[in-house]
DNA sequence: GTTGCTTGTTAAATTTGTTGACAAAGCACA
DNA sequence: TGTGCTTTGTCAACAAATTTAACAAGCAAC
């Protein structure tokens, strides 16, 4: 190993990095644009391009048109010459996939964890990386892999703080599976990754300044600020799910009270039709549960309110209220271009929509207001695992080029 | 002019000006601790401080003590190597400040605006550069301004898209300033030039993710992102008066209810004062206001209740909860490392701050809390001017090291 | 005083990129 | 078909920034 610092070495570093997403977003490209767009010199872009050759990214198809001169070669930009491992846990399962450069999911893999211990899942991951790298050209595969996990993830160490529904607290994740796997790690946690596959490849593609809400068993928002992840001090911006909606409203376990966590995540939102039901409400949801309440849970209500129960478009419209007030506040305090609604309700809750927009343009500011569009994801439950892919893909060029 | 790309000349700079920061904020340096700072060979960081020291913002301050071997020559920043120029409008008047590297106020001046028109404003900005230049020694100032100006900026491109308190929509103001003064021109909206001016000479200091907040008659946070202003997709974000607190509260202009601004602005304590005397309420607040409760004001609320008054106690507690919820949130969104409260109200709200921390406390994760700090702003009435002053010293290596 | 260690400085080597020259490859027009 | 013009691709010489290695300077400890 060599542990020189070596600042001109970083150039070519930077200049390659560039050159590649440059390729990457214009497709095709001639020698003389790179040069053009990278404000380099003709000879400088060809050494670069002559890299990105070598190294598959970059494939001859042709002479483009003259203009009165000799015809540029055109080199067009090849998204499977590298593919990328990402991991989602949730509900004690590993989704995995292999994805190319564009993100786009080569191979996936779901696995279950055998038991609630980091050690467990490690190991989980550990066999079924094993299991689907052998599907693929092992030479191709990155040496990385992104993890979305639960909880409060602190980036920079690669460790889980503190993530409440496994009972899991200070797992050094990354150091686990570095040694275990020999595969540079990247973790972060479900919102974050969600927030990295929307701006990749999902509804926020080209866009610099996104908010990604995961709602479902808890609520995160993932936020994406020129283009980079919003970590804040410790990696916990965006918690989303602990904001106080309702000074006095019910208790959380994170002592707070009124947190929107405890008003429409999946759960609250079946404890709610449960408590209507039980007092007896005139509703299709009878015809879900049977004569069991207690089996009630929030797809079924919004199924209820899309097929226009009257209970259940009750609830919903509740559920609406609240998350508008939290999305109003973001938008007056971010000021996002767009902003995903995601996760298992996000992608099932078109009847919420309405009642929602409704809400935020009641409370949200004119100006913030006027830019920000809100929209469902419309990834496919791949989505997190993509996201912790993209952990890799932001970091494509680097691994790439890291060796030689 | 030369117009070589030059990548390796950029290094130099790049190089230049990490040192100049490590030295501005480590004060006292040798030069293998900034070589180790920097990561670079002793050679280099020797080549780089002698830049520093040609440039005057290096002095020789004798030597340091051995460690066993030659002790080492230590170099001290010289603050008053080169002064910045701001300037801040309001109320038709302009408050120009020149500071040194440091931000600290070398020489002030205000004068008024003859008209409301574009024009006067930057003719008699273009007087008063002239006056308050003439006072110093001319060949320090840094070829360039910052301006601090009401209404919504673009500020990429320098213009003020509209400022309704004095009627100008769409001024083309770094243009007309630039060509005008012949100073390179960087312009900020007014309300976040004070987050800036925290964040570099207050009470934020060397930290890279803080927010400010401004509470007087209306409130507004600036947010500073790892170091840098966090705009938004239109340059609105951290309108935190507008967040909703109360989602049933009182309507606010903005059409929303129960916005902080509604709860805990000066002229909302002064009534929520006016109707508890108006009840006949027992307090000290009638000495200060006769037999005329209108006359009470959000100051003598505060002073009374640092005086042990109950009645303007209960006041300030309930402000306390309302913009412990609405910092709390900010804590939970995003995540900072210090929380400034500035503006007339934020200075003397000492007693404000005991209660507020305990709401704050009881209301934000444990996880991003254990990080933030919350404190009142120790800068004076120049805090706008100094503030605009430092986006001209965010850029200072830059502007000391360009031409040679 | 000698030995050992750290600092400061210098020269040679290394890496990267630019410039300028020139061949290659097409177009345009006679 | 041939000549002039333009753009592209490549190579050698040069420039900028940094590192490495070597050595002198300066102090501590024995």
């Amino acid at each position: 190993m060599n542990y020189r610092i070596g600042q001109p070495e970083l150039l070519k570093e930077i200049n390659l990095s560039r050159a590649f997403d440059i390729l990457k977003s214009a497709r095709i490209l001639s020698r003389p644009v790179l040069a053009h767009q990278t404000g380099l010199s003709r000879a400088t872009s060809a050494v670069l391009m002559e890299d990105l050759l070598r190294a598959g990214v970059a494939k001859h198809v042709g002479l483009g048109d003259s203009t009165g001169g000799r015809p540029p070669a055109l080199l067009e930009f090849n998204p499977d010459a590298a593919y990328a491992l990402g991991a989602r846990m949730v509900d004690h399962r590993w989704g995995i996939v292999i994805t190319n450069l564009d993100g786009r999911v080569v191979q996936r893999l779901d696995i279950p964890i055998l038991n609630h211990t980091p050690e467990a899942a490690v190991a989980a991951l550990h066999e079924g990386v094993k299991t689907i790298t052998a599907t693929v050209e092992q030479a191709r595969i990155l040496p990385a892999i992104g993890l979305g996990t639960p909880g409060l993830v602190d980036m920079e160490a690669g460790v889980i703080k503190t993530a409440v529904d496994v009972n899991w607290f200070e797992v050094p994740i990354r150091a686990m599976v570095e040694e275990q796997l020999g595969l540079r790690t990247f973790v972060a946690n479900r919102g974050k990754v969600g927030a990295l596959a929307e701006y990749w490849h999902g509804a926020a593609r080209n866009l610099r300044d996104i908010i990604y809400i995961s709602i479902g068993t808890g609520i995160a928002a993932g936020i994406v600020h020129e283009g980079k992840l919003f970590m804040g001090a410790n990696s916990s911006a965006g918690e989303l799910g602990h904001v106080t909606i309702l000074p006095d409203g019910p208790i959380c376990r994170c002592g707070n009270r009124g947190c929107l966590q405890q008003l429409i995540s999946e759960p609250a939102i079946a404890d709610r039709a449960r408590a209507r039901l039980r007092e007896g409400g005139d509703t299709i949801l009878w015809t879900m549960v049977g004569t069991y309440p207690e089996r009630v849970t929030a797809e079924m209500v919004f199924q209820a309110a899309e097929q226009g129960d009257l209970l259940a478009g009750e609830i919903v419209v509740e559920v609406a209220r609240y998350l508008g007030i939290a999305i109003a506040n973001l938008v007056n305090l971010f000021n996002p271009e767009l902003i995903v609604l995601g996760g298992p309700l996000g992608q099932i809750g078109q009847v919420l929509l309405e009642p929602l927009l409704e809400e935020v343009r009641r409370r949200a500011m004119a100006y913030p207001l006027s830019v920000v569009k809100i929209v469902t994801s419309d990834m496919g439950p791949d989505a997190g695992a993509i996201g912790a892919a993209v952990l890799v893909l932001q970091r494509a060029s680097e691994l790439i080029f890291a060796d030689k």
